[in-house]
DNA sequence: CTAGGTACGTTGACGTTGTCAACACGCAAT
DNA sequence: ATTGCGTGTTGACAACGTCAACGTACCTAG
């Protein structure tokens, strides 16, 4: 099967990517680590961005198991709110560079349609879970996952650390200051 | 004076980011820019992620000094929110490439604490600006930058304009959320 | 059964990149 | 005058992404 060799190589790729970072991710790396040679990645890939788009979006799918896993079925909106940003920078913080090469590939690499729909899918999901109910506004789905990917990305940056605070004070201030509708 | 050729090297460093991507910023590109040779920068820099960081200072820089202009002294406080937002973000847009920058440089290397240092240093001085007063929380500005920061990223990425919405609908909807205290 | 195509994988090679060593120049101080 | 340092250059190297050429298995048509 060509899909077992595929997702081989997405396995190696990840593995590279949470052993050395996103610059230890080479395609000859990958080739070793897959036991294959070095370009064998362009019979399944077009380019090396393709690769990690692909990987990019394994990570969103399993970002989104695990947040929509934290949400639950908590019932009152303040608690999925926390629950939903707890395990929205839980997982960041776990997987620091998986979850910045989500958003970093789509900087690097100029357009991968598939990667991004999957993001905009992933997002509204998430958004619906948190909200309770298909009626909640577009804005607001939104306004909770700038949030999220915001805290998500300075706590992964370490700036929220450096003054003695962390992610769930953060939080805790997100949710107070948040007055439902 | 070597802090001439130093900021030229940066200045040619950036109008290559702004004219390419990131991609385009290589040191030879910069050399030929700034009218030396590749490896000048050597003697300025430790490394290209060193002129990369000192890039990205530059830029936290005028975001600041933008934002701070747009939000004026805007006397209320949701009319301030909404500045604030409004005017990162559009610093985020009409400069994608280097407000990504900051962040990336983070990722990519290692630790260049000079960077951090001024992002954190601008981050605080942007949240005091629209708290008003030093007596606001840490965590509460923390939280407004969180949200501004996942906005522009989100912004830049085009996941906004997917769905029929702009950032300023977000914003509203963010503002509307937030019950000052 | 044979011929040919297709999917998959390998090696060789090329251009580009970051980086360093070696060298050269000019200026300041001893 | 000599030494040293700051600044700049070129030559060279390893690593990388990528492509062309080649090989091999397999499936299918005649």
């Amino acid at each position: 099967m060509a899909d077992d060799t595929r997702t081989r190589l997405i396995e190696s790729a990840l593995a590279l990517l949470r052993a050395g970072g996103l610059e230890a991710v080479t395609l000859r790396a990958v080739g070793d680590a897959s036991g294959l040679s070095r370009s064998a990645a362009y019979r399944h890939f077009t380019d090396k961005t393709a690769l990690l788009a692909a990987l990019a979006g394994r990570v969103v799918l399993d970002l989104s198991e695990q947040v929509s896993a934290a949400v639950g079925s908590t019932d009152d909106l303040p608690g999925r709110l926390r629950a939903f940003y707890q395990g929205y920078v839980d997982y960041a913080m776990r997987h620091p560079q998986e979850y910045r090469l989500v958003f970093a590939s789509e900087f690097l690499a100029g357009s991968h349609p598939e990667l991004e729909v999957a993001v905009d899918e992933v997002m509204d999901q998430l958004g619906l879970r948190v909200a309770g109910r298909p009626g909640a506004a577009k804005a607001d789905l939104l306004a909770l996952l700038c949030t999220a990917h915001g805290l998500a990305e300075l706590a992964t940056a370490g700036h929220l650390t450096h003054k003695g605070l962390d992610a769930a004070d953060v939080i805790d201030a997100i949710v107070r200051n948040h007055q439902g509708r």
